[in-house]
DNA sequence: ACAATCGTCACTATATTGGTGTCAATTCAA
DNA sequence: TTGAATTGACACCAATATAGTGACGATTGT
């Protein structure tokens, strides 16, 4: 199965943001939070940036801020922004069109991939940042 | 979005191999339907196998039978037996446990994941093997 | 005995993933 | 104005996953 840690990273990077409302936090201190570099971690907000999720700001100071209230983003936004593609791979190469089977098989088994990802979609739209957060907060007071 | 392809292979496979019931189809013969190469067809024809989905025999007039009745099939069983893992990775390096959010986050979010894969599961397990067959007839016809 | 077929291994090429270093650009503050 | 902090964006590397290919022994039907 494959599947790149982005999605994790930045559930981990948002609930930490909104962990700390108003204030922006540096790469630097995200990283040692999820126990990677700052580079990789600019990485991955970087693409939360282009689906509007956060702002960065450079300079002594800067950092990154959530730009929505944290119950205003569901984690099917998160996935939106940081998992591109469809949930399952088709054929790596097309498979023979002189075959019955092999000539529809893509397609069939494309809509039923697209029901699926639509199945996760719904169920990742039930939780957002502040659930996260709250959960966070229970199990650390 | 990582995903092996073995799993839209293995759906590929079962249909072609219950479009022809009863008849032993060899790898090389199942190949040119994929369009790929006999032993990566036998690699996971073996993961079915395992999972007692298909059997397979030797010798002349030798190849892979299906075990049950294609309307028994559900796309979830054969996701179960090809797709190995979770449908989401977790972080690559644990993340730093001093930290609130770092110290339960994993649990969190691993929660919320297996739900998601229930959700999954519980899609595929609309289709059958059989219903993928008609589909093809349907439009081959 | 022969040929067909699977079972399995080794090797390769390619792509993906994450880690690391570097340096220019921006920005705040002394 | 200078200097330091920080992002932005590369390039490069190592490790891993993926799929393609060849090879060869074991099994089995004719």
């Amino acid at each position: 199965m494959r599947s790149s840690t982005h999605f994790t990273i930045a559930l981990h990077v948002l609930t930490l943001l909104a962990s700390h409302p108003g204030e922006a936090l540096t790469s630097d201190f995200i990283a040692g939070s999820v126990n990677t570099n700052p580079v990789f971690i600019r990485r991955v907000l970087a693409a939360l940036r282009r689906s509007r999720l956060v702002t960065s700001q450079t300079g002594p100071g800067g950092g990154w801020l959530l730009t929505h209230a944290a119950r205003d983003v569901t984690l099917r936004d998160v996935f939106r922004a940081t998992e591109e593609g469809a949930l399952f791979a088709l054929h790596s190469s097309t498979p023979n069109p002189k075959c019955p089977v092999g000539g529809n098989i893509q397609d069939i088994l494309g809509r039923r991939f697209e029901a699926t990802q639509r199945a996760v979609e719904r169920e990742l739209e039930q939780t957002t940042i502040a659930d996260l957060v709250k959960e966070v907060q229970a199990r650390s007071s």
